[in-house]
DNA sequence: CTTGATTCCGAAAGCGCTTTCGGAATAGCG
DNA sequence: CGCTATTCCGAAAGCGCTTTCGGAATCAAG
């Protein structure tokens, strides 16, 4: 492991460092032979110039940050590794490298965006799952570090993001659901200071009422994310008096935590019981019965946002990379439409037997 | 965001830059007084050193790198995010880096190791998911660069390792089903390349071995990780004449698959067959019916393998870091002892009707 | 053959930090 | 009070690269 250095290659060409260094960067004033002379030696010494001195010199970090979402410890993210595998791609395309940090806790993000900040060491950041009301969103404006958001904060005109847009998702959710012939229909949502799960129920509730279905704040429960968080969310649901009909849910892994509820009651999911998730998860495909969901563009995402972020870091403005993608309703078999002896069963003994 | 410099301070403070630099390192001979008070001012200026300019300066990147496995884009990895959690707070106990790599192909991935070798950008990488016989390791060890498998190779006598005991787990695993009385036990594996797979299709051959079990290869299907192959699989199984009263998958997900492929064909899991996967995936336990699995301890790894990493970049000898943990078995609902009349029906009619 | 414009390269400064070295100031000792 | 041992800090070199600037060599034109 030779680490071969620029003088190295200078003295062994009889030329000066700023010239291999210019030649090497395709400098105007570097003639085509010494050009393809310096660069022949240098792919034959594998050479490849110190990161810590370019960027100090150049004083460009060519590194982009990903903000892991914190307490992730626990459940296992299914789109962390595609996110970061489609960032990557997106970086690879100049050589850049792709950082990703975490704060020991919600608390301290914000000293972590400064230290990231102060230090230099990317010239760019992306910043997963926002809160209604978020505190970095701000702290990243205040510092002047660009950054692009996957997903969207409350208020959303300031900044770049890239998101799709779940709202519309669940009002066409429920409308799919209304024109099943059903009304009394349930929601799982997830902790409301993610921005994501307002969306989502703002959706539901816009669905509801553009339906001209009965709004009962009863039919709403919210969970964890994760099946465990969904299961119980369902069990609240199906055992109240008001069992609804058909649930909608904030997510697939809630939505896989229903089905396990409904199937517990003697319930059968797409029978007795419509169950719709969201994320368009493969599993979904071979849970009992096949989840119904929305699903949305994943594996497209990531590339996306990174080249939205490269494009801000090269002096774009932040407001011109909004990007709103839709989601897509994939039936599979876990929502069908009402059976009105389910309906009337309910009513009177508060479940199927 | 003004970046402050060590010159400023020093000129604030009316002192050398390097002194400044001795007083926030704690060189012994600055004394308390103006230690604290550069510190202090430090403080107030929220002052962070310029990575890059550290770094030419001391030659130690004070980054690792997580190699990506490749092809991650289409399965979603539930195992990445919760490894580099892990890692991110093993390397934040020193304030290093954690850069995320990967390569456009596999075939490509022996360049980016290169590459990372001589740009000097980190101080050590971490492997995931070795192949049987991996390039990249013996690469890695050609080029000097401190790693650790996260995983094993099919020789792992030389380097420093991670990884579960999943031979003997599948050994576990066929004495637990022969104890309920299964002879024809099946075993639905990964790619072979994939050490991981070679492992636990050798465990459960000893396993068939130990007790005494038919050896079948007709009982052996490969399938690609994930639900889709784990159904395909099954479902090559589950149609042959002799159908097998039992299944080990060598994961959770495929093991997901195998459960719907069942169901297809009216058996019921745990009842009429057996079906247990690996990985202790907590979306097991909302699976119809919940899925028996071998666990690992996963939440530990990620820490775990951060930390055996720094001790080897500071000069610990790798074969001194190879640790091996155990698995142990989850029941949940997916097994339960032979039922004869199964058997029976099994053999006469290939498949419960 | 002289002159002015080009082409191409060397020299040197500088990015922000660390670290060695030497020396001034202070302390300890007889 | 003089001398050596300590304590503490300043000065400077250097990490490996980029980039500006100026000058030597080459060219074309008069």
């Amino acid at each position: 492991m030779a680490r071969v250095s620029l003088k190295f290659l200078a003295s062994e060409l009889g030329l000066a460092e700023g010239t291999v260094s210019r030649a090497l960067n395709d400098y105007p004033d570097i003639s085509e032979a010494t050009r393809t002379r310096v660069k022949a030696l240098a792919d034959q010494y594998d050479y490849r110039a110190n990161h810590s001195a370019r960027r100090l010199a150049t004083g460009v970090a060519e590194a982009v940050a990903y903000l892991m979402p914190p307490n992730t410890g626990s459940i296992s993210e299914p789109f962390v590794a595609q996110l970061l595998t489609g960032l990557g791609q997106s970086l690879a395309t100049r050589g850049w490298d792709l950082l990703v940090v975490q704060s020991p806790s919600a608390e301290q993000e914000g000293d972590a965006i400064r230290r990231l900040a102060s230090s230099g060491k990317v010239s760019g950041v992306v910043l997963s799952r926002p809160y209604k009301e978020d505190a970095r969103i701000k702290l990243l404006q205040e510092v002047g570090l660009p950054f692009i958001v996957h997903g969207r904060a409350q208020n959303y005109a300031d900044y770049a993001w890239y998101d799709v847009d779940s709202e519309t998702a669940f009002m066409d959710a429920v409308d799919h659901l209304a024109m099943l012939g059903h009304r009394r229909i349930g929601f799982i949502g997830a902790p409301t200071y993610y921005n994501f799960a307002q969306t989502r129920l703002d959706g539901f509730r816009k669905g509801v009422m553009h339906n001209g279905l009965p709004a009962d704040e009863a039919l709403i429960e919210i969970g964890e994310i994760g099946d465990s968080g969904g299961e119980r969310a369902a069990s609240v649901l199906l055992s109240s008096a008001k069992q609804p009909t058909a649930i909608l849910c904030a997510t697939d892994t809630q939505a896989i935590g229903a089905l396990a509820a409904a199937r517990a009651r003697n319930l059968t999911p797409g029978q007795d019981i419509s169950i719709i998730g969201y994320d368009g998860l493969d599993i979904g495909r071979h849970t009992n019965p096949p989840l119904t969901t929305m699903a949305q563009p994943q594996a497209y995402s990531g590339r996306q946002i990174g080249d939205m972020l490269l494009a801000i870091i090269d002096g774009g403005s932040p407001t011109d990379f909004q990007e709103l993608r839709s989601a897509e309703l994939v039936r599979r078999l876990s929502d069908g439409p009402l059976r009105p002896t389910t309906l009337e069963t309910n009513i009177f003994h508060g479940g199927k037997k």
